[in-house]
DNA sequence: TTAGGTAGTTACCAAAAGGTGCGTACTTGT
DNA sequence: ACAAGTACGCACCTTTTGGTAACTACCTAA
């Protein structure tokens, strides 16, 4: 009957779990919620702070997240047209995970960034059939 | 000349720590670094422990988290091939933080599914002016 | 009157992600 | 002699993701 509902072990495909990890482990959700954690945003304030986000993506992601009940939307229902966006409950407990994810990317980029220059450099040096133990 | 150095905010599209946040969140990357967290494992268990993926995808996966040096990759150089892969000391770090979100996903699916099956029922039963304040 | 700001929606198109199947090279088991 | 297992690489194709531009409706300011 209910085609979602399995093994609540993220490893299990089409559980639910697994579900809520792709919604929650995609780029725009993290940037969203992340900026939402800072302050109830409208959405030109949103466009403005998350960089290279169109509005598209900014409406059809909102979406997502206020249907699956981590962003809450309120209409002022005026005209010109006033929408705010905050975060639910439970958006705030997620983006406390999200926030320790960033702070880790800003801090460990560099090492990545060393990594791919060395990976990069020892694939072109041309000795191909180094990868051993 | 550098493509990719500029402000460390996850915020500001095409920083090195944006790029980061973005291999990190996406989802074989959490899944696969997750596995490996657990232990050391070849090709063959690794597709058996994540459900879903296919092995052109865990290849890909692999070799782009050996990249960027969150995984290690130990060749036996035998026949036929024994390869093992195990976290790097970086990986591992990245690892916790990763594990954390697989929980958060494993506890707050009910409420999200929750939310869905509201919202969706809002939506259908017709009175399509109900979003507001 | 005409432009601009608000928060969108829609249609169309390009790019990226991902699945499937086949080939490789070598060994072991029957 | 032949199939199976290991850890892939490559080519082809479909699906999903995302960008761009145009349009809505209403108000305000010049």
């Amino acid at each position: 009957m209910d085609s979602h509902k399995k093994d609540p072990s993220v490893f299990d495909a089409d559980c639910s779990a697994r579900h809520a990890l792709e919604l929650v482990a995609s780029k725009w959700c993290t940037l969203i919620l992340s900026a939402l954690a800072e302050h109830p945003m409208r959405n030109g304030a949103l466009l403005r702070r998350i960089d290279g986000i169109s509005q598209k993506m900014l409406t059809q992601t909102l979406r997502e997240l206020e249907r699956n009940g981590l962003v809450l939307r309120e209409d002022k229902q005026t005209v010109p047209p006033h929408v705010t966006y905050r975060l639910s409950q439970t958006g705030q407990s997620l983006s406390t995970v999200l926030l320790t994810l960033d702070r880790w990317a800003e801090q460990n980029f560099p090492a990545l960034d060393r990594a791919k220059a060395d990976y990069d450099l020892r694939q072109s040096v041309g000795h191909k059939s180094s990868r051993s133990v």
